[in-house]
RNA sequence: GGCUCCUUAGCUCAACUGAAUAGAGCAUCUGACUACGGAUCAGAAGGUUGCAGGUUUGAAUCCUGCAGGAGUCACCA
């Protein structure tokens, strides 16, 4: 890669000319802006103090000494500190050339041998169903997924599911009395919404009972916990917690119903994992740990018996790790679980994607496994990422203002039939292509629109002006691609071009050669990406791509080119462009149709 | 109240470790349809990067203070 060359060129040039040290990655080379000539730029400023010379004549030095060093700079020229190198066409021409065919472009080899990143996310209740919330959740973690292995990193996917305690034994009770029997099949709901219209069944009559309480002239905090249903949710959970069998089978019933429902709307949005956990299995874990920390001396016990760790020297409160019945906490299992998967896989990492409401939670849990001795603790990466608003604010389950995942994808499933209607196309495609297609359609730009957004920001999303189809969007990403295809396709199958073969440009024009450049530049946007955890990287650079693209593309008509050595170079370029797309949308988890 | 994060065009978002005139889309306005795919393209307009200081050759980016917003500070998960 050029880039290399040039970072290593001007790292001996300082070196030569003025004995200065650096070693050739931390030259920082970047894009040169598009107002000025040339393609990459070095910002000299650094290097005058050590080199006694005007910022001019330092950029004039270097320039001079890379331009003799490289026979693919071509020329240079330098503006007050800046030095834009200038590469040949020569150099862009034959890398598309080699690119043109290259469908593992941005990709690299997936290590399987190496120790893996263990990524956890999704983290559903099974109390009720998957909202926005989730989607954006499930979403990061999938494509992060994606591009820690573009990068080839060994990942494994897990899930670890909320199945048990008092909110689970809300909705089981309200089943129980106001349910008559209702199941999946019988009401012909979705598993995971029939369990969630129970948790507020039953969040409506708890609610009527503190009323009542409190009419009787009862304290409103002494009525929350007096109301009867609350106290038999709580006996529930006890018999549980005892393993009482009919308690544990309505359990397993309603729960099964739940990961039905989940599983259909995985399936649906595109993601999988490679192992669930199961917090029933795993909650009374990390109280091993907790001994452990006591004999160390990390811990300490009060004299109600509770556990604590002082975190009061890291500038932090102090932390419960056991309550004085000796139950653990969410914390206590917490760290019981992270050992767990570090031994089940034999981790180098572990990443969690949750939401940032729990930084102080991770904060937390890193420090105490560093004090229980676990060096891989500093690898333990809490992916945060911002809420999801909506134009009124945060989205409140009491307030009925949650967007449900499943109602989101089927109005999104709507909207791309419309908006395909409206355009009076593919009248040639099957009933089911087409719901193959509206579906590929809707998921792209709900896809997109989340994870073009930095994932540490607060977004907002509104859902009554729906999504847009045209812009920077999941669609117009689409779009280009299958338009992409459909000349490539014509061009093999009218024109009788083999990509394989050679093509002898020896020029390009400017539009041709951005393009290029970008192609080029996807291997160092990938490894960006993934050293930041951020898809939305991946995200902006497609559309920069595509829309370069649209605009090449716009006037050059290639396949009504006279010159049959420049209709095969265009056409190469088309092909290494569309397999481009492909890949950085995989990393998104975005599917592109061959045809819309 | 303590701690953490956020504030960029009317709106939604960019800007890699500090660098040249802060970029896109939507909305608005103007152009381009003999359409190799117009779900497109070309262009205009839109900014004191919340405010005030500071560091630096250079600040949206780093530091301090202030204002506004969010999160968190449970023997909940």
């Amino acid at each position: 890669m050029i880039y290399n060359k040039l970072q290593l060129s001007v790292s001996q040039a300082l070196n030569k000319l003025y004995g200065i040290e650096v070693t050739p990655e931390s030259i920082i080379l970047q894009k040169t802006k598009k107002e000025f000539n040339g393609d990459y730029t070095v910002v000299v400023f650094p290097y005058v103090k050590q080199a006694r010379k005007s910022p001019e004549m330092v950029a004039n030095e270097l320039g001079q000494f890379v331009n003799n060093d490289l026979h693919e700079v071509e020329n240079y020229n330098v503006i007050k500190g800046f030095l834009n190198f200038e590469i040949s066409d020569r150099y862009w021409i034959d890398y598309a050339n080699s690119i043109a065919n290259d469908d593992c472009l941005g990709l690299k080899q997936v290590d399987s041998t190496a120790a893996p990143t263990v990524i956890e996310y999704s983290s559903p209740n099974t109390n009720k169903p998957l909202h926005l919330g989730h989607i954006r959740n499930n979403l990061l973690g999938w494509s992060v997924s994606q591009l820690l292995s573009a990068n080839g990193r060994n990942v494994k996917k897990v899930n670890l599911v909320n199945d048990r305690g008092i909110h689970i034994c809300k909705s089981m009770l309200a089943w129980l009395r106001y349910g008559n029997g209702e199941t999946p099949e019988s009401s012909g709901m979705k598993g995971d919404h029939l369990v969630g219209k129970y948790y507020v069944e039953f969040d409506k009559h708890y609610k009527e009972e503190i009323k009542e309480l409190v009419s009787k002239g009862v304290d409103e905090e002494q009525a929350k916990k007096e109301a009867p249903l609350m106290i038999e949710a709580q006996q529930m959970l006890k018999r549980w917690e005892e393993g009482d069998k009919t308690v544990r089978d309505l359990w397993e019933r309603m729960n099964g119903w739940v990961y039905s429902g989940f599983d259909e709307t995985y399936r649906k949005m595109g993601i999988s994992f490679d192992k669930i956990y199961y917090e029933s299995n795993t909650y009374l874990l990390g109280k091993e740990l907790v001994q452990k920390g006591l004999e160390m001396g990390v811990l300490y016990r009060k004299e109600d018996g509770s556990v604590w760790c002082d975190l009061t020297d890291a500038g932090l409160d102090q932390k419960l790790l056991l309550r004085k019945d000796g139950t653990s906490v969410y914390m206590t299992q917490d760290l019981g679980t992270a050992l767990l998967r570090h031994n089940d896989f034999g981790a180098d990492q572990l990443i969690y994607v949750v939401g940032n409401e729990q930084d102080y939670h991770f904060q937390v849990l890193k420090i105490i496994l560093g004090r229980l001795g676990y060096e891989w603790a500093d690898k333990v990466y809490h992916l945060s990422y911002g809420m999801v608003e909506l134009p009124n604010g945060k989205m409140k389950s009491r307030e009925g203002t949650v967007v449900d995942a499943d109602d989101l994808i089927s109005q999104m499933e709507k909207t791309a039939e419309e908006m395909c209607i409206e355009r009076g196309k593919n009248a040639d495609m099957s009933e089911e292509e087409l719901h193959n297609l509206y579906h590929i359609l809707a998921l792209g730009a709900l896809k997109y629109f989340i994870l073009k957004v930095d994932p540490t920001k607060t977004m907002l999303f509104n859902p009554e002006e729906s999504i847009d189809f045209n812009g920077n969007t999941g669609p117009f990403i689409q779009y280009t691609y299958a338009r992409i295809r459909s000349i490539v396709r014509r061009a093999i199958g009218e024109k009788g071009i083999d990509l394989n073969s050679n093509s002898f440009v020896d020029n390009i024009n400017d539009k041709e050669r951005l393009v290029i450049k970008q192609l080029h530049d996807i291997y160092s946007v990938v490894e960006q990406a993934a050293d930041s955890y951020s898809p939305a990287m991946i995200a902006n650079y497609t559309y920069d791509l595509a829309k370069s693209f649209n605009s090449f593309y716009q006037d050059t008509p290639i396949l009504k080119e006279s010159n049959p050595i420049r209709m095969l170079f265009l056409v190469k370029l088309c092909n290494a462009v569309s397999l481009a797309i492909k890949n950085m949308m995989n990393i998104l988890g975005i599917d592109v149709p061959e045809r819309m």
